[in-house]
DNA sequence: CCGATTTCAGGATCACTGATATCT
DNA sequence: CAGATATCAGTGGTCCTGAAATCG
């Protein structure tokens, strides 16, 4: 036997923190490639859906509600602002806050990517039954939910 | 009511795409973290664990198993030769390739790595049932298998 | 000449730290 | 004063492109 460690069992392949993230690469690069043929990247799509279904809110509440860290809600809020799909406005209520609004178009960006978003999970699940693809959900919602928040 | 979308599903914590992303991110948190105590990154583990495993090897052939893209390996190495861990020499029947060696450092790294990384999985699986832990494998392990590698 | 290997230079996104100015 | 908000500057890791030099 020329095994360097005969008997010894394949570390990587079992490593579930490895698993985990070898699956999500490859979920975030179809998501990205979708993303990128609507001009647009994943906290595009987090800030107009939470818009969509929140109404207008603050940066920060933003930032808590998609997960955005603090500091780089700016400059997503400035990429959204330049394809006018949001409208930055302070709030005359706190003047330490902003008051960022979805736009028609915005409204029109969400539904297209909603679309895209669609088809990349119906491409992510492939190989997995209806069931599986609930197991999965309920699974990763189990660990998210216990880890928290990481903000 | 003054919900802006009255009857509208949440779409973020449904997204399975983003459930992956953030799952993958907490664990990526914990083993970076627990690495780091060591001195290591988990490309450093990717690559000692293979040596141990397989054999000395060159750099393309690591590249292949562990994942690391193929630009990127030289600096991989690089780290490891400084900390003392692997060993680098021209392969004399191939003057294209490096013949990367573990060293007897790098092998009591990868045994202290094992163990923090042990420690790692059990604290992300912990709101797992031992069955779920497995249904969670096989059904990241039928993503990243079907969805191909990313070189 | 073609192909493989190593190496380097750089881009894009992301997670994260820390500091500052402004306002409550 | 403490605390919150928006903003800016910058680090480091990861994924990825492209190109050069060397060798089979």
């Amino acid at each position: 036997v020329t095994d360097p460690t005969p008997g010894a069992a394949a570390r990587l392949p079992n490593l579930r923190t490895r698993l985990l993230s070898m699956a999500a690469t490859r979920s975030d690069r179809l998501v990205n490639e979708a993303l990128a043929t609507a001009d647009a990247r994943k906290w595009h799509y987090a800030v107009l859906a939470t818009l969509a279904e929140q109404g207008p809110a603050s940066q920060a509440a933003l930032s808590e509600r998609t997960g955005i860290y603090r500091s780089d809600v700016v400059a997503v809020i400035n990429e959204l602002t330049t394809r006018g799909q949001v409208d930055r406005a302070p709030n005359p209520a706190d003047r330490r806050q902003n008051v960022i609004t979805l736009t028609a178009a915005g409204r029109r960006q969400l539904s297209n990517l909603d679309k895209l978003l669609a088809a990349v999970e119906d491409e992510l699940l492939a190989p997995l039954t209806a069931q599986q693809r609930d197991q999965l959900t309920r699974l990763l919602t189990a660990l998210v939910t216990h880890h928290g928040q990481p903000m």
